[in-house]
RNA sequence: GUGGGUGUAGCUCAGCAGGUAGAGCACCUGGUUGUGGUCCAGGAUGUCGCGGGUUCGAGUCCCGUCACUCACCCCA
């Protein structure tokens, strides 16, 4: 026997069939509708980048761990992309004399990481990008997280299925260097402990801390921070407050829209200030739908220029498990609004013309490939989700008429086929 | 990279004190030579993930391996 060549697909990727596709589609179209109803324009860019330009500023673990990368003929050492932002960075950056600012684009990228495949994690998945370049104003924030409202409102997602959690990094480092006096050089650290805080029980987060340098009244003070909420705004620093972007925002309109929540960090290094998560409320999806932030130095790899970015990604696995979980996944599209069946093989051409007139009135139409008994046929017709058959028999064809039946009744009628277009069209409406 | 669970028909799964492999759904044919979805009658389908071991005999027990899956790490 022979030995066949594996028909899955490689691990963490995935086929996509015309069925699951159908309901991809309408699902991302609905979202393309509202981002460019924002003025956000789609750009794309290769798959394939330099390394370097992960290197500097992604998260550790993704570099070392998680990069595909290849060498090319050329002995270049490139990767498939992780992620978007540095590659739009890198855009924006080569083209920022031609540009006005400020800019907002999005984009729909594959991104690969060497992951092991989980629930809501796989190893290429699609991934929605959103940014604004060129202002350091909350209005971007205010912005992006209407938008992000929109977006969920747009598939139907009720308010309390989902959270939009902010915090921010300059915040949160003058939070743990006045109030909990975490050494300068021990920021970073701590805050990687932050981010897991909610996943680790108390003895073990309290002997990380411990090991981090920290006394017990230091990590003391630092859980009751962290789950004081919104009380915590009222004790703060002032330069910190005159320094946060975030909080000109909660003094905004845009208060009712986010959830301040100092335990959100997030992984990549280039995040500058305000960071952000979607995430959804039902417990079987833990992992965060949205992520992003604000960068102010990323473009600076590539130039002079100081354009600082605010984005985020949507990612498409788990935003289908929320789809899924709460029952919003649109049903796929049929294949065809209407079949055209010839009686005979004879018939053929003449089904073929009549299919032409209907698909020129916009309709999707198909007409037999194989000459099978019309029952046969049928049955294709009614599993392809048509609604309306035309049936074209010998002698009606003779005189200029056909039978159109409608699928779901089962009603027929005969009718002048070049009545045919407005009969349908009228049926399906 | 670490740990748990699962691999039997196209799909969902049953099978177990080790004794020659099953159900439902789907599929095919006919009843209906110009009528699908209902109904009736009949039918096809499996390297029981793969390799080795124990045994008279292994889907069932043991070892290894691969795949899938869930969790950790990280992140969409």
């Amino acid at each position: 026997m022979a030995d066949y060549l594996p028909t899955a697909p490689y691990r963490g990727t995935r086929d996509f069939l015309p069925a699951e596709m159908s309901v991809r589609t309408q699902v991302f179209q609905r979202l393309y509708d509202v981002i460019e109803r924002y003025g956000y324009q789609r750009y794309d860019g290769p798959i394939l980048e330099p390394v370097e330009i992960y290197e500097a500023k992604s998260s550790r673990e993704i570099v070392e761990q998680q990069l595909y990368t290849l060498t090319d003929r050329g002995q270049r050492r490139l990767a498939l992309r992780p992620e978007m932002t540095p590659s739009v960075a890198r855009i924006i950056a080569g083209n920022a004399g031609k540009l006005q600012f400020p800019v907002r684009w999005y984009s729909h990228p594959n991104c690969h990481r060497y992951e092991r495949p989980q629930r809501g994690r796989v190893r290429e998945h699609w991934q929605i990008n959103v940014d604004v370049f060129g202002s350091d104003s909350p209005a971007c924030e205010i912005e992006i997280f209407e938008l992000i409202h929109d977006m969920m409102a747009a598939l139907k997602a009720s308010p309390e299925q989902w959270v939009l959690r902010v915090s921010d990094r300059v915040l949160l480092n003058a939070i743990l260097t006045t109030m909990v006096e975490v050494p300068a050089d021990r920021i970073r650290e701590v805050s990687a402990l932050i981010d897991r805080w909610e996943k680790y029980p108390q003895d073990r987060l309290g002997q990380e801390a411990t090991e981090l340098g920290l006394t017990d009244k230091q990590f003391h003070r630092l859980g009751e921070i962290l789950t004081a909420g919104d009380a915590l705004l009222d004790e703060l620093p002032s330069d910190a407050r005159e320094q946060s972007v975030l909080l000109r925002v909660l003094d905004s309109g845009a208060r009712d829209l986010i959830t301040f929540d100092p335990m959100i960090v997030r992984g990549f290094d280039y995040y500058t200030s305000t960071v952000f998560e979607v995430f959804d409320t039902s417990p079987e999806n833990r992992r965060s739908l949205f992520g992003g932030g604000r960068y102010s130095n990323l473009v600076g790899l590539f130039c002079d220029a100081q354009i600082p970015g605010i984005g985020f990604g949507m990612g498409d696995v788990t935003l289908m498990d929320f789809l899924g979980t709460h029952n919003l996944l649109p049903a796929p599209r049929s294949e065809v609004d209407v079949a055209v069946i010839p009686v005979v093989p004879a018939l053929a051409e003449a089904a073929r013309e009549l299919a032409r007139d209907l698909r020129r009135a916009g309709l999707r139409t198909s007409t037999p490939l194989e000459s099978r008994k019309l029952g046969k046929e049928l049955a294709r017709a009614d599993r392809s989700g048509a609604h309306v058959a035309v049936i074209i028999g010998s002698e009606e064809w003779a005189t200029g008429t056909v039978t159109i039946r409608n699928m779901v009744t089962g009603d027929q009628q005969q009718i002048p086929a070049s009545a045919a277009p407005s009969v349908v069209i009228a049926m399906l409406g």
